[in-house]
DNA sequence: ACATCTATTGGACATCTGCGCAATAAGGGA
DNA sequence: TCCCTTATTGCGCAGATGTCCAATAGATGT
């Protein structure tokens, strides 16, 4: 292989792996399947990464540390807090499409067993939770949202919707994909003082468009 | 080791298998740790499973089938449905206590790639689903409870109760158990008209007496 | 042109994995 | 008592796994 300056390559294997565990999920993402996919020699994993637990923790990190700055960017670009919660569900129930949430389930599943990756699993989930919460606050400010403690609201409607999505990912057909989504937008009403379904549904095309 | 009979040899793997899954964790059991703890050999596993997903399935079921039998019998000493759901939830959140959390988010992120386990995972998660609807229901011909879809209402606490959970399991100390049990309780009373903090907070001595 | 640094190789190593199979022995029926 | 069924053994097989290391080769600075 060429010669690559040490960020460049750590980038690729990063990717590498993320592109393995996103098919055969983190759990079952092995240090040859990685090496096998850039096309290089397993010991160059090594080189950059002290353990394997290290590779799936850059790799977690990257999958869903991009699908926490695409979905807070797309936040961003809305006008009022109820837009941008709006937009998180959409976001966030998307991921399901791409079989991300399964990487969910394996880094939790995980956690207690490969330290790096509990570490990141954890930063990342409660990263989380602080844009839900954050949004809130701003809702609140403007007048909009009922919330006396943003930050537990936040864990709630989160976790409501990693519970639904869980049975999604792990049962299909359990539950289906609008149903998650109508739920717990419907938690959240009630938890910040909304009239039922007064926040928009996003569409399948919405999730969709957010992605792309 | 001495002959048994199949049913008892059979129960004993099971048992052997679950001992060991407490432990290790279900995804990290394997037929050798299985054949030592039991003192015999490894063939003998196969000898009576087809492959190891079913034993992991086998000794899935035997340990969330037994809290949920034991949570079931708890709750029917109970008068009132509210009474029954209190027993419930303490049911439910005493389990991460023995650890048992991580045997439930092992088995969902196996599903996809273990079919026996997957398939034990997704029976006994709709039987919890199907206890609390059940219960629900039986509160509304009470005159106790409104709720218009019990199933609905059901899968919204027992995920957002999976969801905090697995905070819990997962990332120590990110949430705590009583509060778990008390956002999810709350969750209820909401959902079904009660007023807040109107469903007794069970301790954490109730969760353990549960148990035994 | 040379030397130095280090990215990269390719495989060794020890261990673990699920599974299968021939041999053994225990127990129950005739 | 003998026999036949089958529970149980113990090991082998083929493959996978994380980690490590000596050897190689490519790039960079002098």
């Amino acid at each position: 292989m060429t010669r690559l300056s040490p960020t460049a390559r750590r980038e690729e294997i990063v990717a590498a792996a993320l592109r393995v565990a996103t098919t055969k999920g983190l759990a079952n993402t092995t240090v040859r399947d990685v090496a096998a996919e850039m096309g290089t020699s397993s010991g160059l994993i090594h080189h950059y990464f002290a353990s394997m637990d290290e590779v799936l923790a850059a790799a977690f990190e990257e999958a869903a540390g991009t699908d926490l700055a695409t979905t807070e960017a797309a936040m961003l670009a809305c006008t009022t807090a109820s837009e941008r919660l709006s937009t998180f569900f959409a976001s966030y129930t998307r991921t399901e499409e791409y079989r991300a949430f399964q990487m969910w389930l394996d880094a939790w599943a995980e956690a207690s067993r490969r330290p790096a990756l509990g570490a990141t699993s954890r930063r990342l989930n409660i990263a989380w939770q602080e844009l839900v919460a954050a949004t809130l606050t701003e809702g609140v400010k403007e007048g909009r949202f009922v919330c006396d403690e943003p930050a537990a609201t936040a864990w709630r409607v989160l976790s409501l919707l990693d519970g639904l999505s869980l049975q999604v990912a792990a049962h299909p057909g359990v539950i289906e994909r609008a149903t998650v989504l109508d739920w717990a937008m419907t938690a959240l009403e009630g938890e910040v003082g909304l009239p039922m379904r007064s926040l928009p549904r996003p569409s399948a095309d919405e999730g969709r468009a957010v992605a792309s």
